[in-house]
RNA sequence: GUGGCCGUAGCUCAAUGGCAGAGCCCCGGAUUGUGAUUCCGGUUGUUGCGGGUUCGAGUCCCGUCGGCCACCCCA
């Protein structure tokens, strides 16, 4: 195959199969978000360079931008992330939003990296952010959010885990440890984010050379207990969510601009790439615009590409996926034409169930009776109506329960509106 | 960006250095008013691409492109 007609790697072609997958994946985002009374903004895909430049990015992402020059010799970028752009409009206009602000948007993103399990260039997020409210009940919220959003798909707590911690805690316990210096506490940090990757020489050596040491390091992540979890896990146990939140303050993340509780979600079974990460960054705004805009703020970001793997590796939720793939794949009704000289009649009855918003299909060309079936079979209609001898009355024939019964012509609009809607 | 494994029909895969195949899918028929399962027939192709070794390369070698995996990092 020529180079040419190939998709760039990192990048798919979204047959209608895929199609499928992808708005239930993206339509069940939707739904929960708006469930939680969030609602949908969006952004440019195409952002200036400088946008991402500025502190609020963490310095990996800069080497993994799809950037260039444009024709008016602009440096742009497509976006890698959300929050640089949320944060532009948020500043831009947070006077007309009453608070706190919930948003949420479904969007795609590009990262110039080499594409391996659950990576891609790119790829569907769901960002989700809550801006005026500091509280822990802010907090509890986004979590529940994010909660709510897993479990639609049929991901139960034993399938995942949020793991839960606070950027707060460990800035006072590097305080306390006598690392003072912001810089100096960042770099801690990153070693921190290491701690189960790296060897523990490399780690102690690194440690100590901003003061610290790895068993102080382990002891804090062991027994220390920030007095927000019990607030977290109060609030979330309230709606029988706790079983999916653990304290983990091994998780610190890498961009630079969180500030408080971090987050991220992981399969239970099975080493993965986290599904989803965020948490509170209730400075960025603030920076950005040069104090003019001062507020709060806690976020996440869910991904498509590791949940997708997750959702297909899971026999409950492969099954519910597939289901909601095929039924969205359907046609309501496949009406036959099993004579020719009532075609006329049968248009108009196609016609009529269609304006009465009941999805139709029927032959275009004069098929057999048999093939017709096959078709209606194939086109996932769970009626097929016969328009053929017998008009003006019609045979319909349920497909699933392959039962057939008369259907007289003046019945057929109390027929197609008493249909059952399946729900989205 | 660095390293390892892989690349055969639309899909899943087979073929000791010796005639490129099977199943699924698709198309047609058995069946001119009844679809899941049957039976028959048909198209599957520059073996990713380019070079080399060889009487002969899907198979061995080199390069390249693509895929998977690890590192890095993250959705």
């Amino acid at each position: 195959m020529p180079g040419r007609m190939q998709s760039l790697p990192g990048f798919r072609d979204f047959f209608p199969s895929d199609c499928a997958r992808r708005n239930y994946i993206t339509g069940t985002w939707r739904r929960v978000a708006r469930s939680f009374g969030f609602a949908e903004y969006d952004g440019p895909t195409l952002e200036p360079l400088d946008l991402y430049r500025k502190k609020n990015s963490g310095g990996e992402i800069l080497g993994q931008l799809f950037s260039f020059t444009d024709r008016g010799e602009r440096e742009v970028a497509l976006r890698p992330e959300m929050t640089p752009t949320v944060a532009r409009m948020l500043i831009a206009k947070a006077r007309e939003y009453r608070k706190p602000i919930k948003w949420f948007s479904i969007a795609p993103f590009f990262r110039y990296e080499k594409q391996q399990s659950g990576r891609l260039r790119e790829f569907l997020q769901l960002n989700c952010d809550l801006v005026g409210d500091a509280s822990p009940a802010a907090d509890a919220e986004m979590l529940a959010l994010l909660i709510e959003t897993m479990r639609a798909f049929g991901l139960t707590a034993e399938d995942i885990v949020v793991r839960v911690s606070d950027r707060g805690a460990w800035m006072d316990f590097l305080a306390q440890q006598g690392v003072k210096d912001e810089a100096q506490a960042r770099e801690a940090l990153s070693v921190i984010d290491k701690l189960e990757r790296e060897p523990r020489e490399t780690l102690e050596k690194k440690l100590s050379a901003l003061g610290l040491t790895l068993s102080a390091v382990e002891e804090f992540i062991k027994s220390a207990r920030p007095a927000f979890f019990e607030k977290l896990s109060g609030n979330l146990e309230a709606r029988g969510l706790e079983d999916f939140c653990e304290l983990d303050l091994r998780i610190v993340r890498g961009l630079a601009y969180y500030t408080g509780l971090v987050f991220e979600v992981f399969d239970r079974r099975q080493s993965r790439r986290a599904l989803a990460g965020g948490g509170r960054f209730d400075r960025l705004l603030s920076d950005l615009s040069d104090g003019k805009v001062d507020l709060p703020a806690i976020g996440f970001g869910l991904g498509d590409v590791v949940l997708g793997d997750l959702l297909e590796d899971l026999p409950a939720t492969k099954a519910r996926m597939a289901a909601a793939i095929a039924a969205a794949q359907a046609v309501d009704i496949y009406v036959v034409v099993a004579d020719e000289s009532r075609r006329t009649e049968a248009l108009g009855v196609v016609q009529l169930l269609r304006a009465l918003g009941r999805s139709v299909d029927y032959p275009l060309g004069a098929d057999k009776v048999g093939r017709q079936f096959k078709d209606a079979d194939a086109s996932g209609a769970r009626y097929a109506l016969v328009v053929g001898a017998e008009w003006p009355a019609m045979k319909l024939k349920d497909l699933k329960a392959r039962t057939e019964s008369d259907l007289p012509q003046e019945s057929l609009a109390d027929w197609a509106g008493s249909l059952q809607t399946p729900a989205p």
